[in-house]
DNA sequence: AGCACGCCGACT
DNA sequence: GTCGGCGTGCTC
């Protein structure tokens, strides 16, 4: 009876609060794990067995368990990775459970490859077109059927009238395994005494215990060949390597460092994938012919059963805290993740998170340092340009200690790269004679021209206008005036200013992914001599020739009263700075600031990184803020902002009194509007040792449910206060 | 997530 | 008098 239970408790990929019973057919034996489709209502869905019945449900209404896919079941770790993550995020299980079953096509059978071999009779007719077919069938051996019509250029007619003369054989062979087995010892790299000194210290986490490395290093210190090694070392010990990247840093070149080291290409995982690339990577890592994936955020919750390994190259990037339906940190459930796998977990970043680093000091992970840059080159020199007495001219942006910088690279054949964080060509317009200024109908946000596309657009939802040619209030020709620099603007005065030079605006809103991969080719072939771009250029590239870097705007994102504000002006300025002169050229960095004397400036120009990272963690300490404390958001939205601001004061008032929980708000959230819902925020704060999470969900649980267009967004660990 | 049920405005 | 708008709630 307990090994054959004829009730089943199943999750359902539906964003319920628990497991539901089902009845277990004849004949039919399922374990914990297992992956069923069951009836819900009107239709069939996907689900998870998660082990006996929870509920006492009345019998009469129990269902069957329609069908049971013929894989491998789920780990147990996987399943605990589920009520975890729901448990801490606020989601339903369910919700965190269609994550994982992402894939629905990689449970069926995969397709079998169909392919043609001779029988040895010879057709009564040959075409020269059958010809063709039976030469390269030559070598009596099977083909695909798509190679064979590649080589001998036929139609599949042809292919199939030879096949009902009896000349060829059909057979249906096993499809190839979406990736080879990576080789461990393929092309390991000859680590330098210091990268050997790393991987040692990474070497010393028992592999069969949960253990976490922090991969401290300077951007081009070789912390890839570190980890890389890291991988090798899992995969020789029979588990499997997961390597997380933010979407973004997920470029070929990555891959190509990949297939070098491993002698074949890794599985990937990421949003612009087929369904059908997806499936057999999903099917291969659940029934481990897949050994490594080298996959972006989502990739965490791939079903792997022997995971050995995972590394988040750029630990610190905002970009792993996102909402794919429910919102998480990836980095913080992948070492929940590996808790439960009892697996190693590398943390690699040239500007670690200040959680990061405080768990480092605290000696929770071991600290790995990579101190000097690879191939002899050193950080750059940083200067901070006084913008209050150094600035350039009224109308321009670029400071004449800057522009005489960049001359001089261009001069020694160098590339100079200026980067502003802000797409488009001006953050504002105005009418110069009754001075309206171009609002977001749907938002709290001013409209960004984007000269180049002719439009002035909204970059919280995209709304769109054509860029008036007179004021749209007053109607005067000619009156509007862009304020502020964009991105677009910078590379209109770099034309004017370095008219020689081969220049390249790089943003996202200049070209499809393609496009943009390409012109980074280009790029790094040296084909340009002054790059101008936005975080895009920050990120996983490497420009050799770069030696001089500014910074336009090193102040933007200093303001808004964000709590990680400075972590994440540092953490860019440093990625930044860090493009130049990686080499063997000696790189200069120019930060334009009207705050020289802020603690991330001083910090970037002293390049002592450890002042700022001791100073931030007092910071944060004094204020109660994270990794100190602990912090949740509730964003309540509604169509009017008076019906959001109201129930926000009457979630408030229920709330439970707890002992060391501290409420603030509700207040307008700083983008007080977003795509036409105003939005009011309710703040929690609380110590680092307290249930946040389960006092919030206690909390809306008692309090009175939202009705009509209220909706209520929870953000546990929330990155920004947006 | 779907899908049905249910209670208020403009039509043959 | 009905068709249908999508708000609310349920699915073992």
């Amino acid at each position: 009876m307990l090994d054959h239970p004829d009730i089943v408790a199943v999750m359902v990929g539906v964003a319920v609060e628990g497991p539901y019973s089902y009845r277990v057919p004849a004949g039919m034996v399922v374990e914990r794990g297992a992956i069923v489709a069951v009836p819900l209502g009107p239709r069939l869905v996907l689900g998870v067995v998660w082990g006996p019945p929870k509920d006492n449900i009345a019998h009469n209404r129990l269902r069957e368990i329609a069908h049971a896919y013929d894989v491998p079941p789920l780990s147990g770790e996987l399943l605990a990775l589920v009520e975890w993550v729901a448990r801490y995020t606020l989601a339903a299980p369910g919700q965190v459970l269609r994550g994982v079953l992402r894939s629905p096509e990689a449970l069926d059978a995969p397709k079998p490859v169909i392919a043609y071999r001779r029988t040895g009779h010879e057709p009564e007719k040959l075409t020269p077109a059958r010809l063709r077919v039976l030469d390269c069938l030559m070598d009596d051996m099977a083909w695909p059927k798509p190679a064979l019509i590649g080589a001998s250029g036929v139609s599949p007619s042809v292919i199939e009238g030879l096949e009902r003369v009896g000349a060829l054989e059909k057979l249906e062979m096993a499809p190839p395994p979406v990736v080879l087995p990576p080789d461990p010892d393929g092309n390991p790299s000859v680590l330098n005494a210091e990268q050997q000194a790393a991987l040692d210290q990474i070497r010393a986490l028992d592999p069969q215990q949960f253990g976490v490395a922090l991969l401290d290093g300077v951007t081009g210190g070789g912390k890839t060949e570190v980890f890389f090694e890291a991988v090798a070392d899992t995969l020789r010990a029979g588990r499997q390597a997961l390597i997380l990247l933010p979407e973004i840093a997920l470029t070929n070149t990555f891959i190509d460092r990949f297939t070098r080291r491993f002698d074949t290409r890794p599985a990937e995982w990421h949003s612009d994938m087929t369904p059908a690339q997806r499936a057999k990577v999903w099917r291969g890592v659940l029934d481990g012919t897949v050994r490594a994936v080298v996959g972006a955020r989502s990739a965490l919750f791939l079903p792997f059963r022997e995971l050995g390994l995972m590394v988040l190259d750029e630990e610190h990037d905002g970009a792993y805290k996102q909402s794919d339906g429910f919102t998480y940190h990836a980095r913080d459930m992948a070492i929940v993740r590996a808790n439960l796998a009892r697996a190693r977990v590398v943390l690699s970043s040239a500007t670690p998170s200040v959680e990061s680093r405080n768990n480092a000091n605290q000696a929770r992970y071991a600290h790995v340092r990579l101190e000097s840059r690879f191939a002899a080159a050193a950080m750059p020199d940083v200067t901070a340009i006084d913008m209050r007495t150094d600035g350039p001219e009224k109308g321009e942006w670029i400071a004449p200690i800057l522009a005489r910088e960049v001359f001089a690279a261009l001069d020694r054949g160098e590339q100079a790269l200026l980067f502003l964080n802000r797409r488009g060509y001006a953050p504002l317009t105005l009418c110069r004679s009754c001075g309206h200024q171009y609002q977001c109908p749907n938002c709290s946000a001013w409209m960004v021209e984007h000269r180049f596309r002719g439009v002035l657009m909204c970059h919280h939802c995209g709304h769109e206008m054509r860029t008036p040619k007179s004021c749209s209030a007053c109607g005067e020709a000619d009156s509007l005036v862009a304020v502020g620099p964009g991105i677009e603007r910078i590379a209109e005065e770099a034309a004017a200013r370095f008219p020689d030079a081969r220049r390249v605006l790089l943003s996202t809103d200049m070209g499809s992914h393609g496009q943009l991969r390409e012109r980074f080719a280009e790029v790094e072939r040296g084909e340009y001599d002054l790059i101008i771009g936005t975080q895009l250029v920050s990120k996983g590239h490497h420009f050799e020739k770069l030696s001089v870097v500014g910074v336009l705007d090193a102040d933007l994102g200093l303001a808004h009263g964000d709590p990680r504000a400075a972590e994440k002006t540092f953490q860019i300025l440093t990625q930044v700075a860090g493009r130049a002169g990686r080499a063997s050229r000696h790189g200069k960095a120019f930060l334009q600031t009207y705050h020289p004397d802020h603690p991330v400036m001083k910090a970037m120009v002293s390049g002592d990184r450890e002042a700022f990272y001791a100073q931030e963690l007092l910071a944060r300490e004094a204020g109660g803020m994270p990794p100190f404390g602990r912090l949740a958001a509730l964003i309540i939205s509604a169509n009017e902002q008076a019906g959001a601001m109201a129930y926000a004061r009457t979630l408030l008032s229920a709330a439970p009194m707890a002992e060391g929980v501290r409420l603030f708000g509700p207040a307008d959230a700083p983008v007080s509007m977003i795509r036409g819902r105003h939005r009011v925020r309710l703040l929690a704060q609380s110590g680092k040792d307290f249930d946040l999470s389960g006092y919030v969900r206690f909390w809306l649980a008692s309090g009175e449910r939202p009705k009509g267009d209220i909706k209520v967004q929870i953000d546990i660990d929330p990155m920004s206060f947006m």
